[in-house]
DNA sequence: TTGTAGGCGTTATCAT
DNA sequence: ATGATAACGCCTACAA
């Protein structure tokens, strides 16, 4: 069971060197079938594994990938986050690589600079990006390949994400031609790229149709419970006959506070949302949404990241596909 | 920047040896306090450290842990996840190790399987145990040090948990006392351990007051939300007058369902909950339940666990605390 | 107190 | 096609 075995081992009980040992387990260099295959069967008989440390000093590599995670994550952003680190795994794992996980707020990045500095990692992928990004600026400025999970302000980084713009204004294009006149949108941080995003996307469909859209129905920086039931309170007062939430968190407030104040969706207020999440599930009435594959939004970071770290040649853009999913609350 | 500094370059910068060095950086063996402050201003002048990988491979450690991250886990598991890792984050890296995560279901776990037979980790956090579990037998037998946050039936295995027992015993000793009669609860997988343990606090209450409880009034096994629905009509049928639910969500869908169905909570019916979570926290009435410090539990686990690889005796199994918040969804 | 030399397990270079 | 040997960067008996 416990038997550490190493290259030397094999080469001694096969009666051949190091090196062509080596050569069978890597599959490089000018081998014989014959003692390839020898070598092989010894290696699967006995259970061999390379002792990755070693490996990974005399090829300068670490074989782990970082993952950075945001501390302050809440609820919502949760499922996202784990269903990405599901897509980054599985191709990772492919290559043999693992991932460690770095904890980061957006003004103390200490787990990231640590893992960096000390080399504990060949890359890193940003699961979160903000509009002048201090960890996106740092690891730039280090040299260590990365990629963006999300998109950045900055060109030069490397960013897979949702195509959050065309997903928002295509979802705005549907409500507007559905002949409703006063569309609010409730969005969260607005110092988040992806904020910015859609609320171009929300502007662009306006523009599509030759409208525009009314800036006092626009709610950013909604993060607090408090401050949304405010903000429903005023888009009732002001007539609104369609509102998109940017979040699931935000669109079940409205929801709820729309049935507490006997508001009718959809027949008085249409309601979009930009998950089609779990916490919407057992809505009545069930929610329009947007649906992104974030799973393969991470599968498509890793296999980024992994070209970088191997020297491809990567788009510096990438951005992954979606669904509109139409649902009663804006029949 | 991107001088890649090493023990050598020091000690030949110095006109001093390498175990010189390695002696001031390491604060071990005898050295003089004189070269050991010129060392360290030039370590600390030119930003050297150590490469994580030569050491790994002199001293057998990788300065890594796995925390294992079921891939199963849902919505309401997951906050509960994120601040137990950022308890493990606080203390490994207090001790210079990071966190490399590893996926696995219950059935499947290839991904821990690989990160130990690579050795790439000093140990491993387990944050879910299963009755019989696989990746627990799987880790006992290989020998490598682990820990589990929650319990585990097997007594052998280390455990930190929350006082899941105690906390459902008083919780349902509070209800008892409050003059109700007919308790139902409402519980998820019964093949988890946490599920059986609440269960067992639950009856301990009954017998605490020399009653014994109905058991046509337990539900385990209920995980998904349509099932849910029809205990809730059976719990109504059943004249149930107060319903403890094992987890948020469950507690959130008898909330909801209570205000469709026009039952007035509590005055027809009195809901407790499992977790102070903030899927609860706009809920009128505001809900009872207990309170658990995950991300101090995550912190003991590595604390613990940390000191078995340095081989220290540590306790078998850790209780951590709670609280239980008394609000108006039980007055 | 300080230095020398060998070892940790691989990969890479250069012979043979 | 195979092998000897030197890195890779750090630790640690053992010597001095």
């Amino acid at each position: 069971m416990e038997e550490k075995i190493t290259i030397d081992d094999i080469a001694e009980a096969l009666g051949v060197s190091k090196t062509t040992v080596s050569r069978a387990v890597s599959g490089k260099g000018r081998i014989s079938d014959g003692t390839r295959s020898r070598v092989l069967a010894y290696i699967d008989k006995h259970n061999y594994r390379p002792n990755p440390m070693a490996r990974g000093l005399a090829k300068r590599r670490t074989y782990n990938i970082a993952v950075v995670w945001p501390e302050d994550y809440e609820a919502v952003d949760l499922p996202f986050f784990h269903r990405c680190v599901l897509g980054v795994n599985r191709v990772v794992a492919e290559a043999g690589y693992d991932i460690i996980i770095s904890m980061v707020d957006s003004e103390n990045y200490t787990n990231l600079k640590r893992v960096v500095e000390n080399k504990k990692i060949d890359g890193v992928i940003l699961t979160r990006t903000l509009i002048d990004d201090k960890p996106a600026k740092y690891l730039k400025e280090s040299g260590i390949p990365f990629v963006a999970i999300g998109s950045s302000d900055d060109p030069e980084i490397i960013q897979i994400d949702n195509n959050n713009f065309e997903a928002c204004r295509e979802l705005t294009n549907i409500l507007i031609s559905k002949g409703t006149k006063r569309v609010a949108i409730i969005g969260g941080d607005s110092n988040h790229v992806i904020t910015r995003t859609r609320f171009r996307g929300f502007a662009e469909a306006f523009k599509d149709n030759g409208l525009s859209y009314d800036p006092e129905l626009v709610f950013l920086d909604s993060d607090d419970p408090i401050k949304i039931m405010s903000i429903i309170d005023e888009i009732i007062d002001k007539k609104v006959d369609t509102v998109i939430c940017m979040d699931d968190a935000i669109a079940g407030q409205v929801i709820t506070k729309c049935r507490n104040e006997m508001i009718r969706v959809p027949d008085d207020i249409k309601v979009a949302s930009f998950y089609n999440s779990t916490i919407l599930n057992n809505m009545t009435p069930s929610i329009t949404s947007l649906n992104f594959d974030d799973t393969n939004l991470g599968a498509v970071a890793a296999k980024t990241l992994m070209d970088v770290i191997n020297g491809k040649k990567v788009k510096n853009r990438t951005e992954s596909s979606y669904e509109i999913i139409l649902k009663d609350s804006t029949k």
